[in-house]
DNA sequence: GAGTGGTCTAGACCACACA
DNA sequence: GTGTGGTCTAGACCACTCT
């Protein structure tokens, strides 16, 4: 049982930071493992002599910190931590493509998780100025639009919207649900589109309220923001990918020139 | 004044959160500006005919979101959105640091804000395993460590703490206060390690007690942990420079090859 | 002094999990 | 059913800001 102390009425942190402090420190010290149970409400009530608003403003505190999830009827745990994928500046490289995986695949598969892919819409659009920039295409040209989400473990970890103008993507799989071995990219080069290089475009927020609930975020957790664009060897643009990533569940690697 | 409605108790979800609701799309319509003031929780009270902590924890809601800032004894007031500075990938090549100017500084001017440094503390140290691992060092070894706090207009944006094996910065401006024009990769090139190219590992997370405090960060603000290891000709790792930058304020950029 | 948010109390009823 | 967290009420006193 874990060992409590008490509130310091003299103290000038109030009560409920005490509180907070102590079960704080209690998880940075490991006497509250990951996955563990935190004392009741009603045992921090019993115990530090607080009302239940106090102690529950306690608990506030740190699932505003992301350290704990409160499940309700069951009880306050420590959260654990995500495990980490890396992903390497070579993630996009072609001989990654050759045997027929998308990326996501490999790299899921390099880190020993298991991959899965669902949420998978397809659509036709007017692109969105965002796009436009990026694509160079005018409102009066079409995109299809690809959305999905990865998940690892059956856990989701990312969501993807992937852009391709229409005149590339039609008369191609690309507008399938399928898009046949080697994904997305494979198809654009069988369109004779050679890949040359990408952009990314990195950020991190808050996620909004519907990002929370497709990647099942715990209160407190950011997001990444990755906003990749592909261009040919002619220069052209001719995908933009934009991805919501969990951030604990990622730690992303890029190779800088120093010419 | 402010236009609201009323709470509907027949409807699924809990006042404070159909309270929270109104308010945050008013911020998204922009009815509410960033900067102006929210209506008081006596505001609210009244108007809604709840008890004030429901009104609080409908506020509460938004400060979890990062939408407003409470200040006591103000009000409550939509957060303004701090400018973003754009890193290219091209930050770190050498032409930038020609006319003796640090990347920071660089970056700064180019997106018209006014740079600054302060915090800068020098000292010599054995290294962590952290850095051990990225400059192939054992403890045995000692490392220069650099640390200082960018500020972009007077605003703290970013910390940065940079490592170089003593065998290196030995002799050199680098353990000094002022490392000269150029910065710590000129001196570094000075001493005969002419760079090759960096490796930049991308993170995302909430801050730290102590990193929201250093970069005077509001409730809600994720930051992003950028870890960069200069490389000279010979594959040799001559640097580890682990930045932590607020979120908001960031936007980076990377190229990545297709082959 | 008036208005604001910060903290606290002592209750209440509800929804959910688990045995 | 018992224990858990989720939500709510109707008060209270305090610290801070602004006029």
């Amino acid at each position: 049982m874990l060992q409590l102390g008490t509130v310091d009425r003299s103290d000038d942190r109030p009560p409920y930071k005490q509180i907070a402090d102590e079960l704080r420190s209690a998880i940075d010290l490991g006497r509250l493992a990951p996955g563990e149970k935190l004392p009741s409400e009603a045992d921090l009530v019993e115990h530090y002599k607080v009302s239940r608003m106090t102690a529950r403003q306690a608990i506030q505190e740190l699932r505003s910190e992301g350290l704990v999830d409160a499940e309700q009827g069951r009880g306050v745990f420590v959260r654990k931590v995500a495990p980490i994928r890396r992903l390497a500046s070579d993630r996009f490289a072609r001989r990654h493509r050759q045997d027929g995986k998308a990326a996501f695949i490999i790299e899921a598969e390099k880190s020993g998780v298991q991959p899965s892919v669902d949420q998978i819409r397809v659509s036709r659009e007017s692109p969105s100025s965002f796009i436009q920039e990026r694509l160079r295409l005018t409102a009066s040209d079409s995109v299809v639009v690809r959305a999905r989400r990865y998940l690892a473990n059956d856990i989701p970890v990312e969501t993807a919207v992937s852009y391709i103008p229409a005149e590339i993507a039609d008369g191609t799989a690309i507008a399938e649900l399928n898009t046949g071995p080697g994904g997305i990219y494979a198809r654009i080069e069988d369109a004779g589109h050679i890949l040359d290089h990408f952009t990314e475009e990195v950020s991190a927020r808050m996620p909004t309220p519907e990002e929370r609930k497709d990647l099942q975020l715990g209160a407190s957790v950011p997001v990444l923001r990755v906003v990749r664009t592909a261009y040919d060897t002619t220069g052209r643009p001719v995908e933009v990918c934009d991805t919501i990533k969990a951030a604990p569940a990622y730690l992303l690697e890029y190779e800088l020139p120093a010419r």
